[in-house]
DNA sequence: TGTGCGTCAGAACGGGTGTTCCGATCTGGG
DNA sequence: CCCAGATCGGAACACCCGTTCTGACGCACA
């Protein structure tokens, strides 16, 4: 039940999205059953109740054209949903989402323009914990935006993963000689120097938000 | 016929944005009956045809829900486009708009989750320019999203129009007796001193942005 | 070969929904 | 006062729409 889409199913939501785009009111179960060459609508309420168990989609029942698709990008305004996958500091590991695995609908997001991200794909963002970047005008409670790369320059601003600790911490990132030099941005804080082969690199920093409500 | 909006057509309008944007789906016109308090389809049906020949909405006749209200920006998950009107800094000044007024489509905007903004309404976004709220972690170049208020708590970052200066400045709010103390956040600073009567508050800052890319 | 399961076709039921008609009420002007 | 037009209340009609029931078909599996 909760594997793959059928034909028929993927063909639903394909009209479905084009139906959204341009009647700016969703389609009855009879608008899909002749949009798709159906010929039955307990058909398409069959395949409905599939997607809806998959996620995919969300009804309200006994109303008319109460079918909501979810995760449909309105391609008026390119705006990109960046999970929140968890919380940075001096401790707590992170798991950086695998490309193109699916975030569970639970998680917090952050609405982020497309164009602010430069192209970059994957992304995802983190709640900082703690004012160890405090200098580098990032708080506590701030929502940092990374691009998943394994790669730093010096002087990047980096999710960095120490392998023997299990921790991650964002710091601005220096490789000097065969050592790493994780420096947080707070003039009370110390360095953190650990082998290269110890610190591997998640994600560089793109973009923060701070609400201050 | 294309005067000034009715009490009940006012309603009615505000109604259907609000169905929308709780339910991904436009009302039908008993939903409009009973949202609005209205005692027959037939008074709605009225108010819509007037609606619509004064432009405001579209209706495909004889399809179930299928109004369109036009000039309504469908967020699809609670996002708000909010218009970047102007740069703030120590001088330019800039203009406020006033509740309901148009912002002009050519303007830039930031998109922020619905959720951040606790509610309020007709907020606007600047670009800040300059340093001098470094110390409270934000940088030239940020982007701040103000709530429009005409009134300010001791301490609240807000966005302060100086009258007989003609500027409009980022700064904390203090005010001592019958003076205004307009703090900025950057030790090699010195605050702005004015009487109350000359400073005016636009707004007072819910959020910022920065781009790191 | 039979059984269970997923999928589909057709039809019907009951309530939802846009529309329309008739008449009442209100309002402004002659 | 009287009338015309705007607005409204109530009801009815015909179609739309989601749902459900019955049965059929194909396919995997024992």
């Amino acid at each position: 039940m909760r594997g793959k889409l059928s034909v028929k199913q993927e063909k639903i939501l394909t009209f479905m999205r084009q139906f959204l785009d341009e009647n700016a009111y969703p389609p009855s179960i009879r608008d899909i059953q002749h949009g798709c060459g159906i010929s039955s609508t307990s058909v398409v309420d069959y395949n409905l109740k599939a997607l809806e168990n998959m996620g995919l989609i969300r009804r309200d029942r006994e109303v008319s054209r109460a079918i909501e698709v979810l995760g449909h990008r309105r391609n008026s305004n390119g705006i990109v949903s960046v999970p929140v996958v968890g919380q940075i500091a001096a401790g707590a590991p992170i798991d950086v989402p695998e490309s193109g695995a699916s975030v569970p609908d639970t998680s917090e997001t952050i609405e982020v323009s497309e164009r602010l991200l430069f192209g970059r794909d994957n992304v995802f963002a983190l709640r900082v914990k703690g004012t160890s970047m405090i200098d580098a005008l990032i708080n506590d409670g701030d929502i940092v935006v990374f691009e998943p790369t394994n790669h730093a320059d010096n002087g990047d601003m980096v999710a960095a993963w120490l392998k023997r600790e299990g921790e991650t911490t964002l710091k601005k990132y220096y490789l000097e000689g065969d050592r790493v030099r994780l420096q947080p941005m707070n003039t009370t804080m110390a360095p953190i120097y650990s082998s290269a082969d110890n610190v591997q690199v998640q994600g560089r920093v793109l973009y923060v938000t701070r609400s201050m409500a």
